[in-house]
DNA sequence: CGTATGTTTGAGGATTATCAATGAAAGTGG
DNA sequence: CCACTTTCATTGATAATCCTCAAACATACG
């Protein structure tokens, strides 16, 4: 009996991204679940009078492309070029009633998302744009792929309104964050896409 | 060979409980997943400043309890009387990995919860304190349980603090919100925990 | 090299939180 | 059962945060 891993991999359809790529769009019949071998998808939705909220995203190892209703609710784009693999829906859910253990991983990789969320929930409804900010960049850096922890400097794959559609601020409130912490030499914007980050400071400024 | 239910119930344990009535506190070791079967449980969060967190509230057939890291991070407190089934979490995993059919029902329950939460997501960053309001009495008409359709009379067995902070807002906030939607005769304040709804308007009112 | 896109910074305005006061409801103990 | 206390709800005035608009600057792409 192969093992959970290889039978993922034998139902399994590996595709590889430009930073760029469109991997749905909402709307679409929801065929195929995805996870992320390499690379960052940004998991977006658009609202009616044209404002967008980044939704998720979604690293190395991460699971998505869930459609409950069978079509997708959102988008999801490649920023990076990566490796993502996806399983047809129906294929995947046999592969899971086949294999409790396996399955019972997926239940809890979504009971950790659940979780996940209730803190996004919080930091959204409860914080001020600077401590959002400084919350993102956390996150960022514990992704190993994009944080390099001799040079301490931090790749970010995404774009100014993109963090600002994942926190829920304008593009502008998220500069002015960034002002704010360069001044107080916590970060040090190197380039647009390239922060150099004093890590205890910037946990200090997170009274979450 | 019991049915799902059937062998669910065996190793549930059913609790009754009284409007404040409290389940478990965040912190608390995860021992039980549970499961609503009447009244209204609010899952709220603390923050060390002293506000709190509504994160959701359950209604029958609502799960909550899952402490993916061994202890709760929130709180749960009945906020009407009403029933409720805990199970070991152990038990109910071993249930689960013997059933694979049942279990897929409860990751195809944990992907809807991933869903409406996005939902939620979006409707706290993008939308007004009315438009919150609005959408949280629609989801409030959706329990028979708690709006009549006849009467039109809408049950709240939560107080505006709780709708507040479950919103993210000020409970000044909503009370001004109901305000406004009593003046544009879209409801009406019966009592504090009574609210005659026009249906109809109240949808018009939702621009999601 | 020019255009389009993305970023940063400043000024003004709008929404909502905070503070304060009043009134209503509910629970407590005599 | 009633006075008392506490909590909850509503309304108004003020203040703060953040969004919007606008311009200057930098970067990426054809």
């Amino acid at each position: 009996m192969p093992s959970d891993h290889a039978a993922l991999m034998a139902i399994g359809e590996a595709v590889t991204v430009r930073p760029g790529s469109k991997l749905f769009r909402q709307g679409d019949t929801g065929t195929h679940i995805y996870m992320v071998e390499s690379g960052v998808v940004r998991i977006s939705h658009d609202l009616p009078d044209g404002k967008r909220q980044v939704l998720a995203f979604r690293w190395a190892h991460d699971v998505f492309g869930m459609a409950p209703d069978g079509w997708y609710f959102n988008n999801a784009d490649a920023l990076d070029k990566g490796r993502i693999v996806r399983f047809h829906t129906e294929k995947l859910q046999g592969l899971l009633l086949a294999r409790p253990h396996m399955q019972h991983r997926f239940l809890l990789k979504a009971t950790a998302e659940i979780s996940l969320q209730q803190h996004r929930i919080i930091l959204m409804s409860k914080y001020d744009v600077v401590t959002k900010v400084v919350a993102f960049l956390l996150e960022c850096c514990r992704k190993d792929q994009y944080f390099d922890s001799v040079t301490r400097i931090l790749t970010l794959p995404m774009s100014r309104p993109d963090i600002a559609d994942y926190m829920g601020v304008a593009t502008e409130s998220v500069s002015r964050a960034l002002g704010v912490l360069e001044r107080r030499k916590v970060i040090h914007r190197h380039d647009m896409h390239h922060l150099a980050i004093d890590l205890s400071r910037l946990r200090e400024c997170a009274r979450l």
